[in-house]
Parts: C-alpha cells; sequence; structure tokens
DNA sequence: CAGTGGTCTAGACCACGTG
DNA sequence: ACGTGGTCTAGACCACTGG
C-alpha cells in the first residue's frame, strides 16, 4: 500500500472496481462520503479521482457523481516511423526524385486543393545494407512564395524535417493495407504482383485542420511487423 | 481564451511552445515565478502544468524544474478486436472445435507452461455473409478443476466473455505480420500461397505478468485496414 | 431547493537536487 | 542552506442536476 495518501486511495478504489465490488455505471460514493471514507481533504481525493478517470476506470458527470466506466480493451498503441520502425534497420535513405506538378487526382483530393495549386512530390527510396525495403510518395502543397521549402528540398529526408519543425502542431493518420507492389514493383525488385504493406500517411495541422502531406509507403512484407499493446498505466501519464 | 483560469494558462504555455518561444528541453519558469505571472493559486497552476504533461507538452522533475518535452510524433492509436474491426463486418461466428491438448511448443513457451500442462484450443472461423473472412486458434490453460472453463466452453464467443470479465485486469499485445495461410490456407478458402494478415495476441494479467491467452488470427487481407492516429488531445484525459 | 461535481485560494510541510 | 517540485489541508464559491 502506498504511503502517498492520493495514491493509497486510488489502489482501493481500483481494487473494488476490479474485484467487482463497484460494476460498470455504478455510481461511486459522492465525494464529501469518500472523503470520511479516506479522512482526506478534498483536493486529494480529487487527485486520486482524476487519475482514476485518466487512467480509464471511472468517468464523472457534474451535479450527477462519479461512475464506474466500462473498460475499453479494444485500444492499442504503436510506434511508427517510415525510417526507423523496418527490421533490418534502414541505413541508407535515396532522394529518388522532386517535381513539381499540377495537383490531380487523389493528391488532389487528400490535400484539399484546388485546380492550378501545384504540388511538390518526392520520392525516396529506404535501403537496408543495399536492398531496398521500403519506397515512399510525399505529396505536399508548393508555394513559390515560400523559400522554406526550394531551400530544404535539397534534403532527402525533408518531411522528416518538416514534422520535427512542426511536431507540437500536426496530427497524423495511416492507413495500412496489404496491396499488390503495382506500378512500383520495380523499385524494390518486385513483381507487380508481390503483396506489400501499403501505408497512406496524411499529416493534418491540428488547429486549421489543414492537411500538410499525404503520402504513401510501400514496405516489403518481410521488413515490416506492427508490435502494439493497450496502454499501460504508467504510460497514462502522471498527475501532479 | 478559456474563462477557466487553469485552461487559460494551458493555452498560453501551449501557445508558446508551438511557436518556439520554448523549445524542447528548455526549462519553464519555476512554479512561484508562474504563479506571479498569471496571478494564480499554486494549486491552479499545477493543475495546468499537469494537464500540459498529460497532453505531452511538459515533464517536470523534482527539485530542478519543469521543462518541454521533445514530441513525440510516432505513436499511433487505433482500435482492434477480431469481431468487429474487419470489413464487411462479421455477422457470424462459427466455433470449428474445442479440444484439451498437452501443451507444448510455442504454445508452451508463450503460455508459460511446464511439462504436463494442458491447454484448450479453441478454433473459430469469422464468416461474412457465408464467406469465411478470418481465422482464429486461442490457446488458454486448462484447469481441470476450475468448472468456469467448461461451463463456458460452449459458448463461441468463449474468448470474448473471458475478456469482457476481465477486462480491467488484463493487458493485450499483438504482433501483425504479412504471413503466407500455409496450413490453414482451407478455412478460408484460400491456397497455402496466398498471403494473409497474422495477429498473434496475447492476453497477460496485468497484476502478475502471467499470459493468460494466446492466439493467432489469420484475415483475408481484403477485409482488414489498419486506422491508425496520433491522439487527440482532448483523448488525453479531462483534468479534474 | 439540496446535493453533486468544478474551480480556486492561501498556506503548510516534505523530498529532491545543487552548491 | 536554498530553491525546486510533490503532497496535503480547510474552506470558499460556482455550475449543474433532480425532485
Amino acid at each position: 500500500m502506498s504511503n502517498v495518501l492520493y495514491l493509497a486511495v486510488v489502489d482501493d478504489i481500483k481494487k473494488k472496481i476490479i474485484s467487482g465490488e463497484l460494476s460498470p455505471n455504478d455510481m461511486l460514493n459522492s465525494e464529501s462520503e469518500l472523503m470520511k471514507e479516506y479522512n482526506v481533504s478534498r483536493m486529494t481525493l480529487r487527485k486520486s479521482l482524476s487519475l482514476l478517470s485518466n487512467q480509464g476506470y471511472i468517468y464523472s458527470i457534474q451535479g450527477k457523481g462519479n461512475f464506474v466506466r466500462k473498460p475499453n480493451t479494444d485500444l492499442y498503441q504503436f510506434r511508427f516511423n517510415e525510417y526507423d520502425s523496418l527490421f533490418p534497420e534502414v541505413d541508407e535513405i535515396k532522394l529518388l526524385s522532386v517535381t513539381i506538378d499540377t495537383a490531380s487526382g487523389q493528391v488532389k483530393t487528400d490535400l484539399q486543393l484546388n485546380h492550378d495549386d501545384q504540388v511538390v512530390r518526392i520520392e525516396k527510396l529506404m535501403l537496408s545494407t543495399n536492398e531496398p525495403i521500403a519506397f515512399e510518395i510525399l505529396h505536399t502543397q508548393y508555394f513559390a512564395n515560400k523559400p522554406v521549402v526550394e531551400d530544404q528540398i535539397n534534403f532527402s529526408n525533408y518531411s522528416r524535417t518538416l514534422e520535427t519543425k512542426l511536431a507540437f502542431a500536426i496530427k497524423k493518420e495511416l492507413e495500412i493495407r496489404i496491396v499488390k507492389a503495382g506500378q512500383y514493383s520495380n523499385r524494390l525488385d518486385l513483381t507487380p504482383d508481390d503483396d506489400v504493406f501499403q501505408i497512406s500517411k496524411k499529416t493534418i495541422n491540428k488547429d486549421t485542420r489543414k492537411p500538410l502531406t499525404t503520402s504513401i509507403i510501400l514496405i516489403k512484407k518481410e521488413f515490416f511487423v506492427i508490435t502494439a499493446g493497450t496502454p499501460e498505466e504508467d504510460e497514462v501519464k502522471k498527475i501532479f
């Protein structure tokens, strides 16, 4: 049992939930009652409830009470980026081409562009000991008057730079499928009929909700495994 | 700007981080300084810092200070269960077989069993409009003296029941790969050489760290897409 | 209206890190 | 010894819910 008061309270309530003494949608005793039960102050008790809420055990409704939450065990987490998540690791990134096109098709849709808008198209190849293991096509809107893009376009890790700079401001989305390598199979020394992982990745401005980049990553199937898990309780951030 | 004090402070500090006024690993002003800056009490300020910490913007070290965190943009979330995550949706689950074996091989390792321990082996087929789209083999230790297992074993959604009951107490891990359908291809009307999603799923007791079940799920590649995203800030739980 | 949770304060003492 | 963050209290007022 923890010698920190609010953690002791957390442990006790958690035990009641796990043991079934409290069931989903049951109301906890009111905060004033719990204060007496555990002999702690309001703020201390509320810190405990806050932790339990963060860890998904309870939720609260103002004016009504605190309730046991139905556990959500279907939520998984994993880490991914196209450079470090492959196995064996990427040791070389080849910039195949950088071109400026007029937006069209899926890319125009994804980036929410107008007819005459231009896009930068970047093709990259990821290699491990000289073997190509992944191929990426990234699109992002081209602004002729913003020199930043042209300055940085020479760096092969352009997209990485972009993301790092904006990291706090962007949200990313992935869609992972199995598809035929198709027209890009030659980049990976495959035949068009070979199956590969296809990861569609979009980055989006968190505030404006505007799409920033859209890319397709093809990964040879032997070089990628997704390892995911339900979040650990310590991964749920600690409370001050 | 929020009329709730602690949220206003959060917004302001967040703005400073996003704008670059504060960079990763920079130390924030001390709490007593921030109290004066924002003209709030210690507890209110700390609630703000707590929220920022939960959302991944800062971390704190006792005795030293609060620091800006390097953003972690490689963390993704997605939801998965073998019944509801396929497309089109599973509308029938067929229990193919339930057998009791002596543990051996990978299963014995996964479940950390001894030589003579017995395991329940359950084979299930998931169908959509009569077409098999996924196949699962689940293993869990068999305890002859625990009648619960035998009572419930007749239900085709055995594993689901098991998980729901223990939901608060278990952790789950997935490994997702592309593999050949191999020896189980006939269950899915495929040839052994066809590629499928293979999801290795383990459930583990959160406290004791003991493995509870291990299963292999094979999914026809056309019927599964992983849709993942970096966590929304509102998904990061609220603070009391 | 009474009871619930939500926000906020002022002040206390403790634990840790650095000099 | 001093400054930092970590825990805790007692009490206040507000906002929401329901009878």
